[in-house]
DNA sequence: TACGTCCGACGTACGTTGTACGTACCGTGT
DNA sequence: ACACGGTACGTACAACGTACGTCGGACGTA
């Protein structure tokens, strides 16, 4: 054919390669929004043709968890293990935030496809660690692991996909509180400026603080210092 | 045509319905999964043509977002206000996790879309009226509505979408424990069976009762009698 | 009874999607 | 020089969402 380029060189095109597939992916999906992503168009974008595709991921589903993996890889987990039980897990589960922020378009993918690779338990591994050395036993500390990743996922599921209805209420008050029945509805409506500001960071702090002052509140060990092998902790 | 059923007669067949879409939508989805929704399919489900669907939705996102309505409409508010402020929203939060068990293969259906009727904001109002009664401000009432949902959203989200690793871990621990870098993820391996080991029951209670205890224990007005305007609470 | 109007069920058809399959080419080991 | 494994590619197909036009029964009015 008219290629110049020889099918695995490097000088001409930068070699098709599963990381540069999810990249491509991840742009797309930022820039158009996750409904966009076709295996065409991902193909399109990086000059390829469609079934090349195939030879780096075996469908598009193992496209979307690589995506997903990506991101999470993406978590900048730093720690500072002077610092406080509480402070240390804020700053882990603000870390998963910060990427919500990054990536805002990938987030419903990222929430919604379970990530089968070491990267995804890299904040589990952070979460465990802290809760084990605050002094928490192995039961609790993963179930304090769960509950951070719990409200994690979940504040930012809330965000992304706030409640449209509610915009509504705040766009148009005369029609919409007139489709709301004020005896179903009393504190919605009442409540409607407070419901329809948007102040996601200080939402996502007042309930970060709260399960982590709740946590900080467990009873537990004294902690222990840090060479001691952690996992002779659990019972 | 060979149809002795003339269209609108109810008494050959019982009315094509947004209604009686949904509901076969629902079904289908429960019996085999999200993806097997097709339009297509739920034509097939109720015996009908495909662009009849059409004439009452009006296209397929609508469609899942009647699904997620009419799941979250589902919801059991049933509510004592003579009992206390915390166990009220247990109640509250823990009667959206009855749905999710009630209609598991939805729940990302539901999760992932908006829902734009009053029957969305039904858990809401109530959220707002409970709190409201415990002498909260409008602000923070606000914002224990949001933590309470971004929990409950979160946790459901995390059982359903529970990383697999987890599970390979505990299915064939010689082959993941040598796949997993013992010196990055020293406390997920020694908490493996810990990790392995699914109580989403308690591990969703756990993470309730640290929210709501701390809920409880925020500064706030004495609780006000039922009769007094719980509009005026905003300032 | 006859007719005009409207609505809902339906068939056809188009563009897009994911991907199974076969082919052609490259670089590399022998 | 030659066979081989991997990768890029084109073709092809089934299934999808849905725009559009049609058609027939229900119903108000005469």
């Amino acid at each position: 054919m008219e290629h110049d380029v020889t099918s695995g060189t490097p000088a001409t095109r930068p070699a098709l390669t599963r990381g540069r597939i999810v990249r491509a992916a991840i742009g797309l999906i930022e820039r158009e929004g996750a409904g966009a992503l076709s295996m065409r168009r991902v193909a399109a974008e990086l000059g390829v043709a469609v079934m090349s595709l195939y030879n780096h991921v075996p469908n598009k589903a193992a496209l979307l968890e690589g995506v997903a993996e990506h991101v999470v890889a993406g978590m900048e987990l730093e720690d500072d293990p002077s610092r406080s039980f509480a402070d240390r897990a804020r700053v882990l589960v603000r870390a998963f935030r910060t990427v919500a922020h990054e990536y805002p378009r990938c987030m419903t993918i990222v929430l919604t496809h379970e990530i089968d690779s070491p990267a995804g338990l890299r904040p589990a591994e952070r979460a465990l660690a802290l809760a084990d050395a605050a002094g928490f036993d192995g039961e609790t500390s993963v179930r304090i692991m769960r509950a951070l990743l719990a409200y994690a996922l979940g504040a930012q599921l809330r965000e992304t996909g706030a409640v449209r209805m509610l915009d509504h209420l705040a766009a148009a008050p005369a029609d919409s509180y007139g489709r709301l029945d004020p005896d179903e509805f009393p504190h919605v409506i009442a409540l409607a400026p407070q419901l329809a500001r948007h102040d996601p960071e200080t939402d996502f702090e007042f309930g970060l603080d709260l399960l982590i002052r709740a946590l900080d509140a467990l009873p537990r060990a004294a902690s222990r210092p840090l060479d001691e092998d952690p996992g002779t902790a659990q019972g």
